[in-house]
DNA sequence: TCGGTGATTGTTTTT
DNA sequence: AAAAACAATCACCGA
C-alpha cells in the first residue's frame, strides 16, 4: 500500500517543508568516509553500504545523528509555526 | 480520540 | 538536473 519513489509534489503555499532525519546527518559523514574507504566505489554500492552500516554501528554511533535529527525537527516545526500564522 | 498518509530530507554516483 | 538506493520522520489532517 505503499509505492513511490521519487519526485514527489509540492501542495503548500508557503510549504515550511519538514526535516531532516538521522540518516541525512549520519550521511554527512558517511559520505566523507564510506567513499574515503571506497575510492571509486559507484552510487548503487555507496547507498546500499552506507545504509547496511548505518544501523551497523550502535545506539550511540547513530546518537549524534539522532541527535542532530531531532534539532532539526525543531528547527521545523519553528519555522512551520510562523508559516501558519502567515498561511492564516 | 485515533490512525496512516503523504510529503520531505540529504548523500552519492551515473547518465 | 534529475533519478534512484538508503533510512528516518513524524507533523499534518480529517473522520
Amino acid at each position: 500500500m505503499a509505492a513511490k519513489k521519487t519526485a514527489r509534489k509540492k501542495k503548500d503555499p508557503n510549504a515550511p517543508k519538514r526535516s531532516l532525519s538521522a540518516y541525512m546527518f549520519f550521511a554527512n559523514e558517511q559520505r566523507d568516509i564510506v567513499r574515503a574507504e571506497n575510492p571509486g566505489i559507484a552510487f548503487g554500492q555507496i547507498g546500499k553500504l552506507l545504509g547496511e552500516k548505518w544501523k551497523a554501528l550502535d545506539e550511540a554511533g547513530k546518537a549524534p545523528y539522532e541527535a542532530k535529527a531531532e534539532a532539526d525537527k525543531k528547527r521545523y516545526e519553528l519555522e512551520k509555526s510562523e508559516y501558519a500564522k502567515t498561511q492564516a
